[in-house]
RNA sequence: GCGCUCGUAGCUCAGCUGGAUAGAGUGUUUGGCUACGAACCAAAAGGUCAGGGGUUCGAAUCCCUUCGAGCGCACCA
């Protein structure tokens, strides 16, 4: 248990020792030139109990005032509890953690989860759209790692929809004599006559192909549906044609730190579609409505209406719902899991409402397994519209990438870090820069995308984040050359070094409700708070050549803790931090 | 048309399960390095929380309403 838990629960003891036994909140104060914490229960209780708040307050003070972990206990307002902590307590907090930082953290009852996130699709560059879901299904998954969590992440590539049959097309027009073309095809292997790089021009040719040509398009549908239906040749050269393009899309994910335990897509749950529809067709869900296959899910209590899922379209041809759906129901098959979450734009948010709704439904998910949508919020551009680069196309993750390296190279300290490092350097630094401004606004909220802005290097940035954490590695390490012992914390000297206590101590709060809102900004304005806490401490005190030894050595103690911590939540938040910058 | 989301400092955003005096970064003005690493630290200025009404001891937060913006509503994913 966190010793702010433990704190909290000595405080609810008072409550419950009085009479009131009822779940508290003990948090940190915003008016903290009344105490470091404030308990606001009492006014909640007074309603309940109709009594007045502040004599409740007044019986609560009675009992905190006999714990030594709580000093400057005080009633204000209308019954607002403030306290204080003690120094004791402060000194017990940080050797509770000092050997080991997870006694910070509050672990949760272990439960197996996946998530699914990413969701590249195949034969397209990865553009700037794709890195929210990167990164806020990556931090998420290692957030319920940390929290004691059994995950398991799933890029779930789109392979399957339309894209297949317009590539598969072009191909088969630029390719004609190629053997998987051919009637006769067996099955005999070949060679992909493009590269990677062809990869990237082919799409964008045939999608305005697709928009200029309403045969083309027709044609790519056909495809489309044959290549649904395993028609040998196609199904072939679209298998060939994803194994490239995958090797594209794993190297940007890698660029990332976006671990993927499954490179599964859309295609792997094709197996589970025809078992998936005669389940729900014998149980009467679905029926025929102009020529399509649907579901209807909507329920008596809604106020608003659910349309029916499309399972299958006219053509034969399924849809994004059918593989979703399909998808979730190999799942189940192959895992057991507690959880499923969904990391997409927030604009799907009705899709997944439908899906889930079909799941429960049909009791392909159980009742106790529950299937979480997380969406975030659409990247605009300064226009307030989807981003679009100024010749109106997207722009390509690793495009944004490299310019951001460049701004990160300019600044390198080159004294410091060394000439065949610096590459790799500015690279580690701008992936910080971008994952950091991309985590810190909350994840439902649409945001402007302006490259400027992930450029941008000082203040409440990655590379703050990282600098500081290097400058208290170097700090630990500078003490350790001139071999200072530092095993104990003893001594609470000042203001700025208690603030980063009281920052310390409030980590459990954090990432639970990071956890329970599933939002990932809680954990970026968090470091940022202990790291500019910890940064006026520094400036205000010569923590190595501190003559006191006693001070020293908590000083350093202090230094070790936040510098752990601070790796800790970085690499929450999939940020690399380098040796030196 | 039906529904969802949003409107907070010049700019970009936090805060929204109701709590005391609404925060941060940036930008502007200003001060601090012959160094435990200044990509840092400190200070100042900057807000009728879109407008109006309601509930409450207490509202940026909950409810209603007006205005403004974005998004979604079966054969794309």
């Amino acid at each position: 248990m966190s010793y702010f838990k433990y704190l909290e629960n000595e405080v609810k003891n008072v409550f419950k020792e009085k009479g009131y036994d009822i779940a508290i909140t003990l948090s940190l104060s915003n008016r903290r030139d009344l105490g470091e914490f404030q308990v606001n229960d009492a006014m909640r209780l007074a309603k309940i109990f109709h009594k007045n708040p502040v004599q409740i307050a007044n019986e609560i003070k009675e009992g905190l005032d006999k714990n030594d972990k709580f000093t400057n206990v005080n009633i204000a307002g209308s019954g607002f509890i403030n306290l204080s902590l003690s120094d004791k307590a402060l000194i017990e907090f940080i050797r509770d953690i000092k050997d080991n930082i997870d006694n910070n953290i509050d672990k949760m009852e272990e439960k197996t989860i996946l998530l699914d996130y990413g969701g590249a699709n195949v034969a397209k560059a990865l553009h700037v759209g794709h890195l929210r879901s990167a990164n806020i299904g990556e931090a998420l998954k290692r957030l319920a790692k940390t929290l004691g969590h059994k995950t398991i992440s799933d890029v779930h590539l789109g392979d399957s929809g339309l894209q297949a049959g317009l590539i598969v097309l072009e191909m088969k027009e630029r390719f004609s004599d190629l053997i998987c073309f051919r009637d006769d095809y067996a099955g005999e292997d070949f060679e992909l006559p493009i590269t990677k790089d062809d990869l990237k021009e082919i799409y964008p040719t045939a999608s305005r192909k697709s928009k200029e040509n309403e045969e083309f398009l027709n044609a790519a549908r056909e495809i489309t549906f044959k290549i649904q239906n395993n028609h040998l040749g196609y199904s072939k050269i679209w298998d060939k044609i994803s194994t490239l393009s995958k090797e594209d899309i794993k190297d940007t994910y890698d660029r990332l730190n976006a671990k993927f335990d499954l490179w599964e897509g859309e295609r792997d749950s094709f197996k589970y579609i025809p078992e998936l529809l005669e389940y729900l067709d014998k149980k009467g869900l679905t029926y025929i409505s102009d020529n399509a296959t649907v579901m209807d899910v909507k329920e008596d209590t809604d106020e608003k209406e659910i349309p029916p899922i499309l399972l299958q379209k006219s053509d034969g041809a399924y849809l994004y719902a059918t593989t979703d759906l399909a998808t979730i129901y190999g799942r189940l098959k192959r895992f057991k899991l507690d959880e499923i979450w969904y990391t997409t734009d927030i604009r799907q948010e009705l899709h997944f409402t439908q899906v889930f709704r079909a799941a429960y439904k049909s009791e392909i998910v159980p009742q106790n397994i529950k299937l979480g949508f997380y969406g975030f919020g659409t990247m605009n551009g300064n226009d307030g519209k989807p981003f679009k680069t100024r010749t109106g196309g997207v722009m390509p993750l690793d495009e944004l990438i490299d310019l951001i390296k460049v701004e990160c190279r300019k600044r390198l300290n080159e004294n410091i870090v060394e000439e065949d490092k610096r590459d790799d350097v500015s690279e580690t630094i701008a992936l910080a820069a971008l994952k950091y401004a991309d985590l810190l606004p909350f994840r439902a909220t649409d945001y402007i995308f302006d490259p400027a802005k992930f450029s941008d290097l000082d203040g409440k940035t990655g590379p703050y984040l990282l600098y500081s954490t290097i400058r208290m590695r170097s700090l630990l390490k500078k003490a350790k050359e001139q071999n200072i012992e530092f095993n104990d914390y003893s001594v609470v000297k000042n203001d700025s070094d208690k603030e980063v206590i009281l920052t310390l101590l409030s980590l459990p709060l954090v990432l639970k409700r990071a956890y329970d809102s599933k939002s990932i900004n809680e954990v970026a304005e968090y470091i940022y708070k202990l790291t500019s806490t910890y940064n006026k401490f520094y400036s205000e005190n010569k923590i190595v050549t501190e003559e006191n030894n006693d001070l020293r050595e908590s000083w350093l103690t202090i230094t070790k803790v936040v510098y752990e911590t601070n790796m800790l939540l970085l690499d929450l938040m999939g940020i690399d931090v380098p040796e030196k910058m």
